[in-house]
DNA sequence: CCTACCGATCGGTAGG
DNA sequence: CCTACCGATCGGTAGG
């Protein structure tokens, strides 16, 4: 078979809807609030039936976790390994962070809110790849210090501040609101350019 | 008698208590997550006997919400009600915001992440003094721009993006961690500044 | 402050 | 995919 149930990189039809009705009941009302009857409910099906897809309601939340903490190591990782200026690159990082944030606001902020939610060891190897994709952000920017092209004398924690963007977007963000999202990602990364102390650069 | 059970201006020890219990727990497990029962083990006690001291746990988690909102309206009046260059008052209120969330990362990320469970018209209210908060940073922001002081084209994303670093320093910090208040609290300010296009000033 | 208890709701299973 | 159901846990009350 082409599609395997319960796999994050080809998922069926209806777990994929499950996913989606699910992401967004969370991002709404929390995992805990969220009752599998109300996910059903959305799908137009009666709570049991959801167990021919899913194999457990934690489940349903880990894989939605992992998913976005490979999604974000990816755009990290696209950003860097092009290679290229390293103050392109980080604008262009942050760039795909801020619309990645928008675009998935519902997994992003989940995933943000409901750690404390996973169960063992999934937490743990969550907290770890989160880890990993800080190192790289603080790694692109010692990188660019080493070569005098940004300022700062806290890469870590400028790492850290423009995640907390990006987090920050999960929030507000709205479709339709006040910025739309060719606006504040320029913005954004403008931000994070003025975060490491690079000079504003045209792409 | 000089307190009141349930005013949040002037708490009886044992309600006081109940609500350091509580903040903490609804950080590290979530509200839904947190029985009344897991508080009442905290403190010694059974579930039955916090009646005595609280109405419900919503009220429990609307008082410690609320609380929060207004002590965040009175840093940043604070920091305007004093006058002086607007590019002081903005670092002051930025430095006060991260301080702040620091030392009461519990209340903050609580604020933030547990919204969607506050009940109407609690939830209402919340997300007005919210925007009000909102406004008297892009008002300050607004004012140095009018001034020449600050240089960004977007007053409104300026405000968002240090109020999102104040709620990620809620997620992230740690006391004793890598980064100690000082240090952070310092820089972010100084990130704050940049945002708005100032020039870092010494205060 | 306690014990005893209740109605509601939950995630999940049985069986078809 | 459904109905029927179960054990566990919840917030909250009664009564003292």
């Amino acid at each position: 078979m082409s599609t395997k149930p319960d796999n994050p990189e080809r998922l069926g039809g209806r777990v994929s809807e499950i996913r989606v009705a699910a992401v967004q009941l969370f991002y709404e009302q929390g995992y805990n609030a969220t009752s599998l009857r109300d996910i059903a409910k959305v799908m137009g099906l009666r709570a049991p039936s959801l167990y021919n897809h899913i194999s457990s309601k934690q489940q349903l939340l880990q894989d939605i976790m992992f998913d976005n903490t490979f999604s974000l190591r990816g755009l990290i990782d696209a950003a860097t390994e092009r290679g290229g200026e390293t103050v392109v690159q980080l604008k262009l990082a942050a760039e795909s962070l801020m619309r990645y944030a928008a675009q998935h606001r519902f997994q992003v902020h989940v995933s943000m809110s409901e750690l404390p939610n996973v169960d063992e060891p999934a937490k743990g190897q969550l907290v770890r790849l989160r880890l990993e994709n800080f190192d790289r952000w603080r790694n692109l920017i010692r990188r660019g210090c080493k070569e005098g092209v940004f300022t700062t004398k806290h890469p870590g924690l400028s790492a850290q501040a423009i995640l907390d963007l990006g987090a920050g977007v999960s929030y507000w963000y709205r479709p339709g609101g006040l910025y739309d999202e060719d606006k504040f990602a320029t913005y954004y990364s403008e931000i994070a350019l003025r975060i490491v102390g690079a000079s504003i650069v045209e792409t």
